[in-house]
RNA sequence: CGGGGUGUGGCGCAGUCUGGUAGCGCACCUGUUUUGGGUACAGGUGGUCGGAGGUUCGAAUCCUCUCGCCCCGACCA
């Protein structure tokens, strides 16, 4: 490809709304541009490096004994009411009605369509195992779409499904898959870590993301620093920390003390000058519509989803304002002493990080009042459901092994279920087992997001002058600049590079543009293509081009005579640069 | 949805407080010049100031409504 025709404007500056580096550089090197929010155009430029990424896909799924089918994105409501997902998918799930009035939506995912399929077609369990992938367009209507392409509401996503005999079977069909995405993610030069995770709305009981390890994730995940460990913080279950306490504390006395305005954990600290450990946080939730009240240790966070999976509840929030004060409490000043009646009949949930503690302080239910010195054992006989309620954090003791958990942040490329037979049962997905025994086939699921695979890519291979792809994704492997276009022999010989390379069958851009050799070496920069060829009158002079490393600081001079070959070595894997000088 | 911010040629911004008929840089076009890390000079194209309504002799600027976009958002009890 001549860069005098290619379809990739550049921009000197970075447009005002692109706040993290994959979007600002996917923008300025001409791969992307915002139609709306959350929705983009993909230029030749990343529509090549889409395309690579969905070819190493195919590959690995394909070996794993995967088959690539294609699924409408339109798709009627029948089938969501079936599965019980028109109601509850919200309205992330975008609606709309045909000429008719009939109700239709945009796949945001395609479980209902793809048990639609099967269960016409597969009787018998000599039909399975299948496992079926597309590769397509989805779309869900995100509350807020952000951060360029790591959060669209239009993306490209990978979506395979499994069917089984049994669970057997599906769990052999999810350990393969769980390898082919470590291979993808690896062929991608991804770094990357399996986590246990959450199964969130697509529902199921196994669940592991791959995590793309990066500052603008986010994710957040532990993993354990001396054993295979790794979780979501929603996920990773946790184990009290045998602290040794000097054995019997002495028990202070439960003490009323005046705390005005001092609504926050971090106030309260301070001024009465005692650890946030010591202090709890009451936190309201609203479960199903019913109030819950979670106890935290001051220096923890709740953990929603395992509050919620502790109650079996379909829907859990913070209660409002409201609420809060509809059940005579008092926002800043809530405690488990001396609630209000009306609380007192609420379910109350507490960490076992709380189990036995003594000498806190907790909210008095009365304005601008804590009390000091609860023990809430003596104290507060009545809370009797102690359970691991909080988010993971940095420190805490690894549940396998009691190794210490460490924090990073990641960014969630793909995930995968075992969904067992949710939608089986729902949709009447059976088959006949060797028994004659008419039996539901079972599930699971396994998305890996293509557009943010992309974007994830970047947030971790960039400099300050722009991309710097990994050879398996970039747009070209080769970029021959000429320095000066309007010397002939600098231009003969590049275009000699040019035609070569084509031959050879590399992806090669070269940049014929009449520009100054400043303009073509910023461009190079930003687009990051991995390998760069300069040719100038200077050099040849000597009879050697530049050969450059998008990763590398390094300059190599290398004779005209050998450049190509050197550039096919390397391209295979092969270190051929070092032997030359600069 | 709540909070905050912002909307002025393709991009980045000034002008808005204090109303007087739109400006700068980049990009783009023409010519000369230059040619190894975004050359220099000259000339030029392009804007219903997000939209609607209002106030006024006069509105990018003041008022009302509305739309788009960006950021933050359980709590920190």
């Amino acid at each position: 490809m001549r860069a005098s025709r290619l379809y990739a404007p550049t921009l000197k500056e970075t447009p005002s709304d692109a706040e993290v580096v994959s979007h600002q550089l996917l923008t300025r090197g001409g791969y992307i541009r915002k139609l709306t929010a959350g929705v983009y155009d993909y230029l030749p430029l990343a529509h090549r490096v889409l395309r690579n990424i969905e070819e190493i896909i195919r590959q690995e799924l394909n070996r794993a004994g995967a088959q690539e089918l294609l699924m409408p994105t339109v798709q009627p409501a029948e089938i969501w009411e079936e599965s019980g997902r028109w109601q509850k998918y919200g309205p992330e799930l975008l609606r709309l009605k045909d000429r008719k009035g009939s109700d239709f939506c945009l796949g945001p995912t395609h479980e209902e369509v793809i048990v639609d399929l099967v269960r016409r077609d597969v009787r018998s369990w000599r039909q399975l195992p299948i496992n079926l992938y597309q590769i397509q367009g989805k779309f869900r209507d995100e509350i807020r779409p952000r951060a360029g392409l790591m959060r669209g509401r239009e993306f490209i996503m990978k979506d395979a499904y499994s069917f089984d005999v049994n669970e057997e079977g599906a769990l052999q069909s999810y350990d393969a898959m769980y390898k082919a995405y470590q291979r993808i993610f690896t062929r991608c030069g991804l770094d990357f870590r399996p986590v246990e995770a959450d199964t969130g709305s697509i529902g199921g009981s196994r669940s592991h993301e791959f995590q793309v390890l990066a500052e603008s994730g986010e994710d957040a995940i532990v993993s354990c620093d001396s054993c295979e460990f790794a979780a979501n913080v929603e996920q990773a279950e946790l184990v009290i920390r045998g602290e040794s306490l000097s054995s019997s504390p002495e028990m202070k006395v439960l003490t009323k003390v005046h705390t005005p305005n001092q609504k926050s954990i971090e106030a309260i600290s301070s001024a009465l000058d005692v650890d946030k450990k010591s202090c709890v946080k009451t936190l309201v939730m609203i479960a199903d519509d019913q109030a819950v009240m979670v106890l935290v240790r001051g220096d923890h966070e709740v953990n929603d989803i395992k509050v919620k999976k502790l109650l079996d509840a379909q829907e859990i929030r913070m209660a409002t304002e409201e609420e809060i004060k509809e059940l005579g409490l008092v926002s800043g000043f809530i405690g488990p002493y001396q609630a209000s009646n009306q609380a007192q009949k609420a379910t109350w949930l507490v960490d076992q990080a709380l189990k036995g503690k003594v000498n806190l302080v907790v909210g008095a239910n009365e304005l601008d009042y804590h009390f000091s010195g609860v023990s809430l054992e003596r104290d507060c006989p009545q809370l009797d459901r102690y359970a691991d309620v909080r988010l993971a954090e940095a420190g805490d003791a690894c549940p396998r092994c009691r190794g210490e958990l460490r924090a990073f942040k990641g960014i969630e490329v793909g995930h995968v279920f075992y969904l067992g037979t949710k939608y089986t049962k729902a949709m009447k997905c059976n088959i006949l087992d060797e028994n004659g025994q008419e039996t539901p086939i079972v599930m699971g699921c396994y998305g890996i997001g293509v557009t943010r695979v992309m974007a994830a890519a970047i947030e971790q291979n960039h400099d300050q002058d722009g991309i710097v792809w990994p050879v398996s994704l970039a747009p070209f492997k080769l970029h021959i600049l000429t320095l000066q276009s309007n010397k002939e022999d600098v231009v003969s010989c590049a275009e000699g590079f040019y035609n070569e390379a084509l031959d050879m069958g590399i992806d090669v851009l070269y940049d014929d543009r009449d520009l100054r050799a400043g303009g073509k070496f910023k461009d190079a920069d930003l687009i990051g293509i991995p390998f760069r060829i300069a040719i100038g009158g200077r050099g040849l002079k000597e009879g050697v081009v530049e050969v450059k490393k998008r990763s590398e600081k390094t300059v190599y001079k290398v004779p005209t005579t050998q450049v190509m070959q050197v550039i096919a070595q390397e391209l295979a894997g092969q270190n051929a640069l070092n032997s030359f000088t600069e």
